[in-house]
DNA sequence: TAGATTGTTAATCGATTAACAATC
DNA sequence: TAGATTGTTAATCGATTAACAATC
């Protein structure tokens, strides 16, 4: 079953947007060759990674891109809609309430908390921002599964255990801290700073 | 000299703003397996990681926060601030000329543009917003080596050229789409998008 | 058919872990 | 001193690459 490494699946949602821009572009059929010069990783890798999940490319032609995509899709469990969690409402959390880029990919904000009483009950997108108090209730009660953190350090990892307590199982986390979650929740980070530092070393 | 892998490289900046957090808690000192338990690390691999840099522990003690957060700013050149340009004032673009994340670690926004003119000569955080058209010889003027493009998906690649051309040399990039750009530029991605893809894998 | 490109194997390369002497 | 923890070595583990028979 799950004996595919995660540094494979890591890469698969980088293969579906590199599919769909191909697609967007016209082109119904690529090569490993050409997506290898598209995105920087081997023609062998992207070959070795797709085999893992079937045959999926023709011998002297390449990778049909609509099967391909769907399939990635598929294994990726975007083939359908995720509703996503938002905790904190700040300048972040409003750009994220507010990104186009999410229900084309699987996911929509479905629930915005924040505990600032100026900020409860405004409009936010296409959702009302609700008080914190009565996430745990909320989140439970619609079986949420997927969160986003978008509070001050010092409060989200009070965010994440509330959230881990009502069920949810995936974390994005924007604040400038490590989470410790339970075992069978994933946690993936995008505090800006960590990248910048990664860069600045070598100049 | 550069012999230090990447993979080595890429944690530095975790085991600052680790440091930075112990540090904060009033703790001086702190062994390989008390941060192995905040981080999820192992401890063999922070010893390792951190015995490049230097024998910054001592046996029986563990390493000093102090002096070893200041060693890690050293290594990463965040020793210093960094003029950023930031491209594309949307609503993402707003919240990271507002971040106060960055002031403290080493980043400061220093130039805004966009190529709208409804935002051209408008104010966020602590600057204003410039006509994209003049972006490249700002940039080249103020030596600025970091970037970081919250344009959408189609003028992210524009961006990336014209900030190549003036002499940035570090990208952080926000929009949904792999950038190509010469050897010696380093790009950091950060769509939402990816990261949540990588996690519904699981669900 | 000839040319191109896959899927896969074996070889290489690199990263992580376990273990322990050195030492604070 | 006794206990704890480092820095480092050797062993393990895993990921990437090169190469090519199979085949579209």
């Amino acid at each position: 079953m799950s004996e595919i490494p995660h540094v494979v699946v890591s890469r698969l949602p980088i293969y579906l947007r590199a599919l769909e821009n191909i697609a967007a572009e016209g082109l119904t059929c690529i090569s490993s060759q050409e997506l290898s010069e598209r995105l920087g990783i081997s023609a062998a890798q992207i070959r070795k990674d797709l085999s893992m999940f079937g045959e999926y490319g023709k011998q002297g032609r390449g990778y049909p891109v609509a099967a391909l995509t769907e399939a990635l899709r598929r294994h990726l469990h975007v083939d359908r809609m995720w509703d996503v969690v938002l905790v904190g409402v700040g300048d972040l959390g409003h750009a994220l309430a507010r990104y186009k880029g999410f229900p084309d990919h699987g996911f929509r904000i479905a629930m915005a908390f924040d505990k600032d009483p100026e900020k409860i009950g405004t409009r936010v997108g296409e959702i009302e921002v609700e008080d914190v108090r009565y996430m745990a209730r909320r989140v439970q009660e619609n079986g949420i599964l997927v969160g986003m953190i978008a509070t001050p350090a010092n409060a989200a990892q009070e965010a994440a255990n509330t959230l881990v307590f009502a069920g949810v199982r995936a974390l994005l986390n924007y604040a400038p801290i490590h989470l410790t979650v339970p075992d069978d929740v994933r946690v993936e980070y995008l505090d800006p700073v960590i990248p910048l530092q990664r860069m600045t070393y070598y100049l």
